[in-house]
DNA sequence: AATTGTGATGCGTTTTTTGCATCGCATGTT
DNA sequence: AACATGCGATGCAAAAAACGCATCACAATT
């Protein structure tokens, strides 16, 4: 987790107090929670004790093994969560005003967008806001979600299935599913890959975690193929760099490939790209969005403008705002 | 204004900057606000001074005068009120909990319902809930409508014209304006009073800030009456009891008079109050309201409900919701 | 029964906050 | 023009708050 050196929400020593109580929330456990904030248990203690005088109530059960938040306690830490995302976007708003755009932008993602998309689109935004800063956390979809839900990501990238509610999508991108392989595999002449055609290759997939592999299953089971599949990974830099020693296929979206693997085919790469023919496995959808309801902090906003004008130069008509 | 003993916002330590700093966002300097909160100016100014070096630019203008909030200000107090506000509802939603119903009210009202209804509204709200404490302060619609927008009051009544698009209203009463007088006076005869009745009878007005003053004119004009206005007060009980000293009429709807005046006008009281013919002049619009956006705290929002099941009794058909 | 891990508490030390006296500056007054 | 007034800022010492250490009491585990 990278500390901004410059302009944090938790430099205000008013703040010390709740940033404790959420950190004692997310550890469960007042000691655990004093090491992490690098202070000692009793000086901790007390100050949750202070605070439930002045609230009136306990905030926290006390077990053996530590502390729970009661039901109070999930009422103010709510409180805390949201009042510290509201005070990030205050900051951010004034530090907006003198024309250096400063902030930090806290994004959470699948693998996918972390490879390449990320990197460049990230880069390019620091090129022009250089004080802007960024978490940048790979996470399963699942988790992606919930940490928009608590407040410790502005934005998240998910590719394929949305289940909360609670999330926004701000524009999406339809990424359709590409076959992987050495440039000498036999099924590397074809221009397009039916799912026949893989009928017992051996394939490296990702795991069942993935949106590409539930994508990529539906397809297998309604045209009944089956793959061989050798391996299982979540390790992307594993799936695509094993192409190389072995005659595999693997399967990837093209957000998740280098730009030029689609466009220039005809370099002498070792590696070559084939989409999946839209009859057999449909496009999937990657969201971008944020916790429905929440106004962003400046910086996050603007970067959210960067990333759908990212999306809109790379796949023109596959986005949707 | 009533200070609760046991639960304000205030008492919360983490929250002293921030009450500090919207103290002398509103005095405009910081030796008087200083002298408000009973600490030293230079405690204060130091304060003051390391929210801003956290922050990272200055809140204030120093002028030879005073201060006066910069833009970044404006911003950070904004966020201030809302803060507290949201932590106030917080609270009050903890003390919910514990099944003993605390709170506090803060309600900015005209004259009008200050008299009778909301003394009879309170107290029987309190009778239920007697650890819910008030504030009650009366003021004229544009003020209500300001201490709204401050968040100093939670609820507004406001007897006609709204003129804050923040304003967000919750209940409606039909007013229909009622002439005053002894009952020894020649129009108490009659069980309804036209304007043209009133042409260069004495009558003792409202001053011009109120909203029946600015319905009752809107009358005059259309019909071309003018009436022998003798007194202007700002004072409901000086228009009332002076009815009983000369014969002069006055104006009066029915939420700011005795109840039984108009149900019972038969008893031996020395003041009548008559109807006004609609066609003279329309029912005014008392607004019931809060901050458009604004989640009330438990005990506002459930005193709000109180004063709506109040005023459908008496009303009935007149209340809109 | 012993051990381990938890939150609470008394006490001396350190850090932070406060108040007093004072400065520098701008404005208003004589 | 000189003076007086009121403002926020600042150095320094006292007061207050927060902190860390050692220790307690309690519960779960070994």
């Amino acid at each position: 987790m990278y500390k901004p050196v410059f302009l944090g929400v938790f430099d205000m020593r008013f703040m010390t107090s709740l940033r404790f109580i959420d950190a004692v929330a997310r550890e469960k456990s007042i000691r655990k929670a004093a090491e992490k904030l690098a202070i000692t248990s009793t000086a901790l203690n007390r100050r949750i004790l202070q605070i439930e005088d002045e609230i009136g109530q306990p905030l926290f059960e006390r077990l053996a093994s530590g502390v729970r938040l009661n039901t109070a306690g999930e009422l103010f830490v709510q409180h805390i969560r949201t009042q510290t995302a509201e005070l990030a976007r205050v900051q951010s708003q004034i530090a907006d005003l003198s024309g250096i755009r400063r902030g930090h932008v806290r994004i959470a993602s699948g693998a996918d967008t972390m490879r390449y998309f990320l990197p460049e689109t990230v880069s390019r935004y620091r090129g022009e806001h250089p004080a802007v800063t960024f978490d940048l956390v790979r996470q399963s979809g699942d988790s992606a979600e919930q940490a928009l839900r608590t407040l410790e990501a502005d934005l998240a990238l998910i590719f394929e299935p949305i289940k909360s509610a609670d999330f926004q999508t701000m524009a999406t991108a339809r990424q359709q599913l590409y076959c992987m392989m050495s440039a000498n595999h036999p099924l590397a002449k074809k221009p397009m890959i039916r799912l026949r055609d893989c009928v017992g290759q051996p394939a490296i997939l990702p795991r069942a975690d993935a949106g590409l592999r539930q994508l990529l299953n539906v397809g297998l089971i309604r045209r009944s193929v089956e793959l061989g599949t050798v391996i299982e990974s979540n390790s992307q830099e594993f799936l695509q760099n094993y192409l190389t020693h072995e005659m595999v296929i693997s399967f990837q979206i093209p957000i998740a490939m280098p730009s030029d693997l689609i466009t220039a085919p005809a370099n002498t790469s070792a590696i070559v790209a084939k989409p999946v023919d839209l009859a057999d496995v449909p496009a999937g959808i990657l969201h971008i969005g944020q916790l429905k309801g929440r106004v962003l902090p400046v910086a996050a906003a603007k970067f959210l403008d960067s990333v759908i004008t990212e999306l809109g130069a790379r796949y023109g008509d596959d986005i949707d705002q």
